[in-house]
RNA sequence: GGCGGUGUAGCUCAGCCGGUAGAGCAGUCGGCUCAUAUCCGAUAUGUCGGGGGUUCAAGUCCCUCCACCGCUACCA
């Protein structure tokens, strides 16, 4: 029997479970039910990544161990994914203890080849959130990196530790995607990753002495392993490794990684690296999917959009959303989640189309045959039709499975139940009920629609198996393989309840989002017929959050190997800060100093050729893009105003 | 700047190896009554981002420009 084994990232625990997680993991939930009903033996891994310095201090902060903090976020996860009926074979967490053992002995096993190798690992360190920032950060006029966080100055750090030696697999990698060109999906995220590593790799350090939370390095206590290594770890570890159990001689290498398109690089190159430090094999392939995005906007704890699956669960059933994530977005992409679309898409298809569907058919079984069939049916083409529309219908839903297109595959199916239904209305079965002549004509078409539905739900199933399962039981049916489903002539069926109970949307808006959600998208808010400013035009509170300032140039200078670029420092009365501008065509640094311009204040900072700029000057720009800095009457004041 | 992607009906998107535009939703009109006020049919709207080129024929190939997005070591 062929096997498939799937992944889903370990979610770290500093975060509570929502929609995006959410996505993942039904994603690959679907694709491990759908292999499954293929008839593969699958293992489906999920989990939770509990290490690192974060968990220590908002532990701390709370005032438990990392160990309580992990344990009760980790319940939420469980929760949900009970919830969303989540059919995970292994719930790991990097606090296992056999995880910690493999983790060790994958750390050791690579030492003892060479590849890890201790050093020296220099980085900004920020003293009060006692951590590093990464090379990207803004760089103060000291040179000094500003922490994100606290936004203080960072200090240059040396510290002890391992480090991996990524650049040696460069070649390695390079000839691994080349020879295995699908290996991350969808292709687009491929070339990022190629590019990524032909810019050349550095090697990697995989430790910390600085954080205490996380798995010991064997032999050398003061040092703790470091994320990566110790997360991506567990999708072997998971299965016994290093033992040579029969789950790892089973699943190894993983069929499917499933991941978001933020943790990408760690996935496609340090984690292929690892392996082959290890000589383990590599994953057979890496399905990348997008964000969903609220507002057009990433959802982020600090934006407050985060979409909470719950709200949704008090009014839908979890088929409902998984079925909506799935039939939504496309492939690779990101994609916009409204509530407003989530309620049409579900009442349309899953209400209207589908459910009533079911709901119709069984009515009439009910009504006119006391969901008993006699056995006499007599069939014609059109019946004949709907089975071999069937059949085509499987084989291009199942292509498109299994290329992991779902919205594609749901969308087939649905075109085929608009086709069930146009075929009741063709045959008019209402009309047949009270004619004694044309019984068998009558069971031949609800006897053809019930095989048609049990053959959809199949393919429906692991995308929305509680429902699937319903359906089943209606029409007394336990298979749950692909075909056109025959349950035998004399089949008997129970009564139909209603699958998906309609959402009213405007209960659903006025109940729900109001105290759930303070900002509705601007496309819901016109629902409820909101005011809102015309197109275009903006309020005047929209204005005023825009803060320009009159400013006098302190200093300017041309950036380094750059044409276009001046660095300007200049006195805002309140403070001095440094602005990039690209302005240095047209204007020489001499003439602009002492000059007083107008700078927006609050715009969020940008580092440009590493340097922090913090607003930017105001400029007239003709078609050209040649800008002109407009003059500001010499008594001015600096600091004052614009508006 | 480099590499990649996207730009098609009001909205969300299909359109593979080129043959004079499609679906769903929303809108309008009509039909049915078995069904969760559901279903079925018909129907308006598009210079397929702009410009140029190849071709008998181009959303579909080539060039170029614009806008937006992603990765990245630079024009806020």
């Amino acid at each position: 029997m062929s096997t498939f084994y799937i992944t889903t990232p370990i979610y770290y625990v500093n975060d509570i479970p929502h929609i995006g997680h959410a996505y993942t993991t039904i994603m690959a939930d679907a694709i491990t039910r759908f292999r499954q009903a293929e008839g593969h033996q699958t293992y489906f891994l999920t989990g939770t990544d509990e290490h690192g310095q974060k968990i220590e201090k908002s532990a701390e902060a709370q005032g438990i161990t990392p160990k309580i903090l992990a344990d009760r976020v980790v319940e939420r996860f469980k929760d949900l994914w009970r919830v969303l009926d989540i059919r995970y074979d292994r719930f790991i967490r990097t606090t296992d203890a056999d995880h910690v053992a493999g983790v060790q002995h994958l750390f050791r096993k690579v030492l003892e080849k060479g590849d890890i190798y201790p050093g020296d690992y220099r980085g900004h360190y920020c003293v009060s959130c006692e951590g590093y920032v990464p090379e990207t950060a803004p760089e103060a006029a000291s040179g000094n990196k500003i922490c994100a966080d606290c936004g203080k100055e960072t200090e240059l750090l040396t510290e002890r530790c391992y480090f991996f030696r990524l650049s040696a697999y460069e070649e390695r990698l390079l000839c691994f995607y080349k020879d295995n060109p699908d290996f991350i999906r969808p292709a687009s995220r491929m070339n990022e990753v190629v590019s990524f590593v032909k810019m050349g790799l550095k090697d990697l350090s995989i430790t910390r002495s600085t954080v205490k939370w996380g798995v010991p390095v064997p032999d050398d206590p003061e040092q703790t392993i470091y994320v990566w290594f110790d997360a991506l770890s567990n999708y072997i570890t998971a299965l016994g490794y290093p033992d040579a159990t029969a789950d790892f001689a089973r699943f190894w290498p993983a069929d499917l990684h499933v991941m978001a398109k933020d943790i990408l690089r760690f996935h496609a190159v340090y984690w292929p690296a690892f392996l082959m430090a290890a000589d383990l094999e590599l994953p057979r392939k890496e399905l990348i999917h997008g964000w969903w995005l609220k507002d057009e906007k990433k959802m982020s704890k600090s934006r407050g959009n985060v979409l909470d699956p719950h709200i949704l669960l008090k009014y839908f059933p979890a088929d409902a959303i998984r079925y909506f994530l799935m039939r939504e977005a496309p492939i690779g992409a990101d994609a916009n989640f409204s509530h407003q679309g989530f309620i049409t898409r579900i009442n349309t298809e899953l209400t209207n189309d589908w459910a009533n569907l079911i709901s119709r058919v069984g009515g009439m079984v009910s009504r006119y045959f006391s969901n008993r069939f006699p056995g006499q049916a007599d069939y014609s083409a059109a019946e004949e039709e709907l089975r071999e529309d069937y059949l085509e219908l499987e084989n291009e839903v199942r292509s498109h499975f299994d290329a992991y297109a779902f919205n594609r595959g749901l969308e087939r199916i649905m075109e085929y139940v608009n086709r069930l239904n146009r075929y009741i209305v063709e045959s008019e079965p209402w009309k047949m009920a009270g004619q004694e002549t044309l019984q068998p004509r009558l069971e031949a078409v609800l006897k053809t629609l019930v095989r048609a539905i049990l053959s959809a739900n199949a393919l429906l199933a692991p995308v929305i198996p509680r429902s699937a399962a319903r359906v089943r039981e209606f029409f007394n049916h336990a298979g749950e393989g692909f075909g056109w489903k025959d349950p035998g002539e004399k089949f008997a069926v129970r009564d139909v309840e209603p699958l998906f109970p309609r959402v009213d949307p405007k209960q659903f808006f006025a109940e729900e989002l109001q105290d759930s959600h303070p900002s509705p998208s601007p496309k819901e808010a016109q629902m409820n017929e909101k005011p809102q400013t015309p197109e275009g035009v903006i309020s005047f509170d929209e204005f005023k959050k825009v803060r320009m300032v009159v400013a006098r140039v302190v200093a300017a200078e041309k950036v380094e190997k750059t044409d276009k670029l001046l660095r300007l420092t200049v006195d805002t009365d309140s403070d001095t800060r440094t602005l990039v501008a690209g302005i240095a065509q047209y204007y020489t640094p001499e003439e602009l100093v002492d000059r007083k311009i107008i700078i927006v204040a609050n715009l969020q900072p940008a580092t440009i050729r590493g340097i922090e700029s913090r607003g930017m000057i105001l400029a007239a720009s003709d078609k050209d893009g040649r800008p002109y800095i407009p003059v500001i009457p010499e008594e001015t004041p600096v600091g004052a105003i614009m508006r």
